[in-house]
RNA sequence: GGGUCGGUGCCCGAGUGGUUAAUGGGGGCGGACUGUAAAUCCGCUGGCUCUGCCUACGUUGGUUCAAAUCCAACCCGGCCCA
């Protein structure tokens, strides 16, 4: 008998397994919901992290969201910073051995991930549930995998064959065009399988390249003994450049730190094709929402989404000032403010401009005023040799590098 | 362990002794255009308060007036054999 499942539940889903409609509740997530509601026993559902990097972007928020989606609903996230597993590497998605971190590294991010995950802010703009009791579990894998023995590691890697990891596309991608696959990297899968066993995980929310770990955990936990675990898999975000997977490789991502107009113009610019995944997955609103008129969409889409993240007054104000840069108007009243107090005077104007960080170098900086890409108060730099003899020439400017980049100089 | 091929700028990839930061592509950044973007076209793409000076072709040393290009050792990787 086939119960249908929650919409919050079925919204943006790519996959889902196993997918019985019967009502055993180790088929059917429906007949476990069920189950779980009837015993009073919240279901524990796993999704984990490894703090490889120092910022989460949207492509990882659409796990969370789900994962919230679920404390809403009453479950227990069970959220595992991958400590252990972020120094090995995952080689899901990466056409190359990872670096390894070293510990340090791997603690420093697994804080700057929580603080982004929402503890320690105000409930409305976190992420996740930090405060209702019971909702949330985070644990560190190194709990569990630090302590395995030599006997434990080769049980595991017992239970997979080399076919079997083969089978696993990025493996087989790299192994058919000859880069090179460390023997440790077969071990991520593993590990990341045993984690759902240590946690006793019913359901592991993952993206969709996340398959064959979400399934190997299923496989593990049968092999200990324990109930296989739900996969609830969900689609890879495009990134800004609409084909891409969102990723900071790549550098087609949206920071969930980034201020709200940077959000905001970074998201109104969304190529029409993935307005839809973004709707769907990033914001509560019906995904057909002002599919007649799509600049208006993404302007809706690029407002609900910044405004999840700093609230509806901020993220207004932002889509206003993104407004009024376009225009060409630097009057925008959160134009960043560049401090000259640092800059030794006289002062070339591509020197100017490497010091406040504008540009990457002062090479670089001569470039962009030979491009024409920099204007002062308006009107375009051209000279090279121009230098300034006093801070007091140009305070209270705004200079301005390309179309984006506005910075007024103040004392 | 043996054999063999290879390691070039953000990435891919030319270049095998002699102007030149080093062809080309991708990406990126600027300019024009546009409903933002994309596409297209144009320019730029090592660093330096720069009419010049530095640093660069896995690492270290060597040969040479001169090396990314030759030699040696070492490190890393592919393939074949064991």
């Amino acid at each position: 008998m086939g119960q249908a499942l929650p919409p919050w539940l079925e919204r943006g889903l790519a996959d889902l397994f196993p997918a019985g409609e019967s009502a055993d509740p180790d088929q059917s997530l429906a007949a476990r919901l069920q189950q779980a509601a009837g015993a009073e026993r919240p279901l524990r559902i796993k999704l984990g992290i490894d703090p490889t990097g120092s910022d989460i972007h949207l492509g990882h928020s659409i796990l969370f969201r789900k994962l919230r989606a679920f404390q809403d609903a009453g479950h227990t996230a069970v959220l595992i910073i991958g400590d252990f597993t972020a120094r090995i590497g995952d080689p899901s998605g990466k056409s190359a051995t990872r670096v390894q971190l070293s510990a340090a590294e791997v603690d420093a991010n697994a804080d700057t991930y929580l603080a982004q995950l929402g503890l320690g802010q105000p409930p409305e703009r976190a992420l996740l549930d930090f405060t209702t009791p019971g909702r949330l579990e985070v644990r560190r894998n190194s709990e569990w995998l630090a302590g395995l023995d030599l006997p434990q590691v080769i049980e595991l890697l017992a239970t997979s064959t080399v076919g079997q990891m083969l089978a696993k596309e990025e493996f087989a991608n790299r192994y058919g065009s000859g880069t090179p696959i460390s023997l440790h990297e077969f071990l991520y899968p593993l590990l990341q399988g045993y984690d759902s066993v240590a946690v006793a995980s019913d359901l592991e929310l993952g993206g969709t390249d996340q398959k064959f770990n979400v399934a190997m955990g299923r496989d593990l936990q049968r092999h200990f003994g324990q109930r296989p675990q739900f996969g609830l898999l969900l689609p890879i975000l495009p990134g800004l450049d609409g084909v891409q997977k969102m990723s900071k490789s790549l550098g087609n991502t949206v920071g969930l730190n980034e201020g709200a107009l940077a959000m905001y113009s970074k998201l109104e610019k969304v190529p029409d094709a993935v307005a839809d995944d973004y709707l769907t997955l990033l914001t509560d609103l019906d995904p057909a929402h002002g599919r007649s008129n799509p600049r208006e969409r993404q302007k809706a889409l690029a407002l609900a989404i910044t405004a999840s993240r700093h609230g509806l007054e901020a993220a207004s104000a932002a889509q206003a000032d993104a407004a009024n840069l376009v225009a060409g108007e630097m009057k925008a009243p959160s134009v960043p403010e560049a401090s000259l107090a640092a800059i030794p005077f006289p002062a070339k104007a591509f020197h100017l401009l490497s010091s406040l960080g504008l540009c990457a170098s002062s090479s670089e900086a001569r470039r962009q005023i030979q491009g024409g890409g920099v204007r002062l108060d308006g009107e375009k730099l051209t000279d090279l040799t121009l230098e300034f003899s006093a801070a007091s020439e140009l305070e209270g400017k705004v200079l301005q590098l390309g179309k984006k980049t506005f910075v007024r100089l103040v004392p």
